[in-house]
DNA sequence: TTACTTTACGCGAAGCGTAACAATT
DNA sequence: AATTGTTACGCTTCGCGTAAAGTAA
């Protein structure tokens, strides 16, 4: 039983289809269909069920499906691991980052692994905290770039780059403090907050509970961060974001930003490895170089809102 | 690249020649040879230090052979599964257990398991506690049988069948207690026993720091219990066994056996199967009918020591 | 010399694509 | 009618074994 027909099951079964399995495959159905039925034919047992429409798997089918998915995952590992091998360096690097670390230095990011790595492909994702945590275990992504929400760092195996302030940010038609505000005087605020199980929302309800108040959430906005701050430019309510969020449209006067104190407002931007899987070739000079860039962009002023101090 | 190019190196870096893993393949050497040079040449390195004794890895070569090794693994899982699903059942049953389980009731397993799956490959293997932990956390036995030291249960995953008395063992020139010793008078004896690191002597160590005592060790010795036993045979001095393992010299009349008191001195039997590792299919059927063998075995008087009582 | 690996060569089989067919919606 | 899965057929290609050559101990 040869482990490419694990291969082609996987993929019929992750499509549903033997024809979109084949473009996929870049082969003829016709193709598919022989191997599939050889596969069934060694099982002893159909594994799907057939429909003009598509295929569908049994239960054995599904069963199979299990062993099949880590097969294929194994052997994409091995064969990344041979084609580093061959390019004497890391032959695919993949980073990803939560949206609003992505804007800040994603662009320096991926120029420092082209130039660092010109013969590797580079792949950068965006993705959210759970995304991210997730895409690490799974092994999709190899260093992950993201906040943990207050000063619960240590429970990945990830590294501290910097911590970052938080900002209250205010619509510009509305007259905001001059100075830092403190987290109890933020926490007064009509706010504009994604739902829960958001990272950001996390950290303000924990700040309503510490200091025994309740959130004045008067917008819940999910998705892109960019929605939430058309919400508050019209005028709905104010809204908590790092400064590197709201840089462009503060520069403007669209918004007004005001830095929050105190060491609870502060977020960690840490640089997440996968533990449990085996480091990719290299990987050590990756995280080192992503580090730099972080740290370089740092001192150039070029991440809104922090500083070597803050850091 | 093909996956069964990482079975042929995985047998030539195990082997570490190719004449060696072509017969293991049951192909040509030349065969294996042009898969492992088309290998290095996809790799873009040499895997392997050629000498005229054979074939050494290079440093790239142990990379690979780590993933490699998963790949085998996962490929080795999943024709398993649909060998499984082809027979209707389980197609390959791999129970393992310490020298003494085996003794006692490995007949009548192998027996209960040729007849309840007549057309499963029956493998029975016989271990150390330490390496069938191990073999069940690398998935090469289906289930273990083992001797957990005290009442340290629950570690792993595996259910208490039932509870074994231990025995003083004497020489048979040697006068014996008529009647159960403590565990007390049990350390006063000069013993036999295996070096740290095996669990009965670890059992031991700990019954002598409880009473404060210290062990009166006057020869280790390792390897198979038969060993001891001769030992003890030969009056060098006693040591403490299950009676399971004795009952042959004790019928004979060479050597003697007497029931240690107390809980302390009962160690527990338990079924243990993987629990990190998706379950075979069938385990549980497996398990039941390994659990009503040692039932049945304890119930007809064939297991010594072991009543209803003491299980 | 001996044991082992590698290359050359010819053959056979396995797998692919094209194209026609069948079945479900 | 349209979409999708299956079967038939001819062909190419890939990989195996035999046999000879090369190479280190």
């Amino acid at each position: 039983m040869d482990a490419s027909a694990f291969e082609y099951f996987h993929a019929v079964a992750r499509t549903g289809s033997i024809s979109r399995a084949s473009v996929e495959l870049g082969m003829e159905p016709s193709t598919v269909t022989r191997h599939i039925a050889r596969l069934e034919q060694d099982a002893g047992v159909k594994l799907f069920h057939r429909s003009g429409r598509g295929m569908l798997l049994t239960d054995a089918g599904a069963l199979l499906l299990q062993e099949a998915g880590k097969v294929v995952d194994t052997l994409q590992h091995a064969r990344r691991v041979a084609a580093d091998l061959a390019a004497g360096g890391p032959s695919q690097i993949v980073v990803a980052a939560q949206p609003t670390i992505v804007k800040v230095c994603f662009a320096a990011m991926a120029h420092a692994l082209r130039s660092r790595y010109p013969r590797a492909r580079v792949r950068v994702i965006e993705g959210s905290a759970h995304e991210l945590v997730s895409w690490l275990h799974q092994g999709k992504v190899d260093a992950a770039l993201l906040y943990v929400p207050h000063l619960a760092q240590g429970h990945a195996g990830g590294e501290v780059l910097l911590r970052e302030p938080l900002h209250c940010i205010f619509p510009a038609v509305q007259p905001a403090p001059p100075g830092p505000v403190t987290v109890p005087a933020a926490l007064e605020l009509p706010l504009i907050l994604p739902s829960t199980s958001h990272g950001l929302r996390a950290l303000a309800e924990s700040w309503a509970q510490r200091h025994g108040k309740s959130l004045d959430v008067v917008l819940e906005c999910d998705g892109s961060t960019s929605m939430t701050r058309r919400m508050v430019q019209a005028g709905l309510g104010c809204t908590i974001l790092p400064l590197a969020s709201v840089e462009e449209e503060v520069g403007r006067g669209l918004l007004q930003a005001v830095r929050i104190e105190g060491p609870e407002a502060l977020r960690s931007v840490v640089l997440a490895t996968a533990q449990n899987r085996p480091p990719v070739t290299g990987l050590l000079d990756i995280t080192h170089l992503l580090r730099d860039t972080v740290f370089q962009l740092v001192d150039a002023g070029r991440w809104p809102g922090v500083d070597r101090r803050t850091a």
